[in-house]
DNA sequence: GTCTGTGAAGGGCTTCACAGCT
DNA sequence: AGCTGTGAAGCCCTTCACAGAC
């Protein structure tokens, strides 16, 4: 992973990004049960992360914190919503109305300013079914559509759940229909270029890493800790 | 992440595990397609990898590959496989038989080594109901049953793809039958004993964090390249 | 006393670069 | 010449621990 140096434009690091986010959806929370304060403490253990780094997470959009009281449910939300622009409204595309493309269009709380808004397969008995996305009936289109609706729709993120073998090819045409941010559920490892980010999500792998330790605790019989009971990271639908 | 010091039993770094993983799927097809000889960089190139690490994850597996020339691919698929107990047989129970929940049951490769051997539901629509997942029919059963079948089954990996609002108490369930790896696709942050590994899979977080690309580009058009195309990491499926 | 904000320390993973084998 | 294996350097992130504000 070349990263090129200071990619990273408002130098918050990536790691807290996706930290942030998962805050937010927990002061969200909290502000709809009416709790006005709340501190680090509360906050970690209800995203499973530790204090201190929520804390200096927190510090990247800006103290706002009171000592020996805690934050300002409201004031914080806010503040982390600014600096995600979360608020921002999102267009996504979706390549694949299989299980997965449906899972993912059913998923409540894609996050809030995402809004699938064309969704496109190659199955032709597919092509004019509608399903609910958000409220709205989405109709599912040809792969020949792709480039034309992302263009009228003004996509900014296209999600790939198509299977392996169009992959490339689907990728290609979202990159030349201008999207440039990508969620690639297939195992294939896509190539565009440099400007073009694209995420891979392969959900074999982290299964892969289980059975990992799996074997490996039933070969050692529990000497050791497999490691933590808390999150690494991962994605998110 | 607390991640005890040493939690590795094995010495050999997460991060590596998985890539390994994916290694391993390359190899498998370059095998398939008769290719008798690799190299570091036809790899990496393959699997979106810096080729100095992918040699270095290899070195973990120990050494194998002829100076000058590359890496024999049937060797090489046979360490891998080895050092990963990849040809160890996982019984993985999955509860929740909703798109997404099918949606991996239909996911081919979800791994060699790995078969789906119950599935759980609290739909009284759906119990009953069966499914195909690599070749068997496998039918939807009510979770009352979750502890007995997965004891009688043997089951190694659950994987939670239920709603929010049960997975905790799915969890537990899980646990009390004995499964110590748990794939969790809610978006809840489970609480277990810390001998149990519970890896989070959310997907709406990959999502947020393009989005927060998105927004940042579309800000300062491109004074700076987001990041890179090549992996991070993640979770497949 | 409580809880935030942060410098400093520590660790793990990645990249570089080169020695060594063919 | 080509490609592997690996010490060394560097980077980013997490954790610790404490000073400071209430």
């Amino acid at each position: 992973m070349p990263r090129s140096p200071e990619a990273n434009g408002s130098s918050i690091p990536d790691a807290s990004v996706a930290r942030l986010a998962s805050y937010l959806q927990v002061l969200r929370l909290f502000g709809e049960r009416g709790v006005l304060v709340t501190s680090s403490g509360q906050l970690a253990t209800a995203t499973g992360v530790n204090p201190a780094i929520l804390r200096k997470d927190i510090s990247h959009v800006g103290a706002n914190g009171v000592r020996g009281v805690g934050y300002d449910v409201r004031r914080l939300t806010a503040r982390i919503a600014l600096a995600l622009h979360s608020e921002d409204t999102h267009n996504v595309a979706l390549a694949g109305a299989g299980f997965l493309g449906r899972a993912l269009l059913a998923h409540t709380g894609l996050g809030r300013g995402l809004r699938v808004v064309a969704l496109f397969d190659t199955d032709p008995d597919l092509i004019g079914t509608t399903f609910p996305a958000a409220g709205v009936e989405l109709s599912v289109a040809p792969m020949a559509d792709l480039a034309d609706q992302c263009r009228a729709c003004d996509v900014d993120i296209a999600v790939l759940a198509t299977s392996d073998a169009i992959a490339q090819e689907t990728c290609d045409a979202f990159v030349r229909a201008g999207v440039r941010q990508i969620l690639n559920f297939t195992t294939v490892s896509l190539h565009a270029t440099s400007d073009v980010y694209i995420r891979p999500v392969d959900l074999a792998l982290e299964l892969q890493v289980l059975a990992f330790n799996a074997s490996r605790n039933a070969g050692e019989e529990l000497t050791t800790k497999p490691a933590d009971t808390s999150a690494q990271r991962s994605v998110a639908v």
